[in-house]
DNA sequence: CCCTGATTCGC
DNA sequence: GCGAATCAGG
């Protein structure tokens, strides 16, 4: 019954290899998988050589350079009252892809908070949804990513990886 | 403010 | 082999 010892079983081995390559992070196979930290599986996805998966259809890591697939110098000033928000303008409004979840995604989505724009703080994703020139105009207002307009979710549909960024990780002789 | 994976090193 | 601490970055 009780867990003799939490170790990496096969069983245990096998769900992070699948939800690893299943494209979920490593905080979110940790919190699936329970017990373990994500850094514990981040170093056991080394030791088993999945390190450096195939950044494509996820890639939820370092996969956005720097490649905005529309124009990131055209944004867009959204006005409210004496509110103004300058918000990029996004790939494409009308056509938003469902297809960012893994196809096999167990967990719940990433929701949108939906803000309006007197809700909207600097780490809120300012993803837009809707027309801006409507009074039931949102945000996504989901936690962006620091630097980034977007959160993980709408920065993996805005940034989509075109090319890759070179991991020039050098190997810490002294810090 | 949040998060991601990569690496090191004592255990 | 394990994983907390740390690093480097989005």
């Amino acid at each position: 019954m009780v867990d003799a010892g939490p170790s990496w079983t096969k069983e245990r081995v096998e769900l992070l290899t699948r939800l690893w390559s299943d494209g979920l992070s490593a905080s979110q196979i940790a919190a699936e998988i329970g017990g373990v930290s994500r850094n514990a599986v981040i170093g056991k996805v080394h030791r088993l050589g999945l390190a450096g998966r195939v950044v494509r259809a996820n890639g939820a890591s370092q996969a956005a350079g720097r490649r905005p697939r529309g124009e990131a110098d055209s944004s867009i000033a959204l006005v409210a009252g004496s509110q103004t928000v300058l918000a990029p303008a996004p790939p494409s409004l009308a056509l938003v892809p469902s297809h960012a979840s893994a196809a096999s995604d167990p967990v719940a989505l990433p929701e949108s908070v939906r803000v309006t724009i007197m809700e909207l703080r600097e780490f809120m994703c300012r993803w837009p949804m809707g027309d801006p020139s409507t009074p039931d105009f949102r945000f996504c207002g989901d936690r962006a990513i620091t630097g980034l307009p977007y959160c993980t979710h709408h920065s993996r549909i805005a940034y989509q990886p075109a090319a890759e960024r070179k991991r020039d990780r050098r190997a810490v002789g002294f810090r």
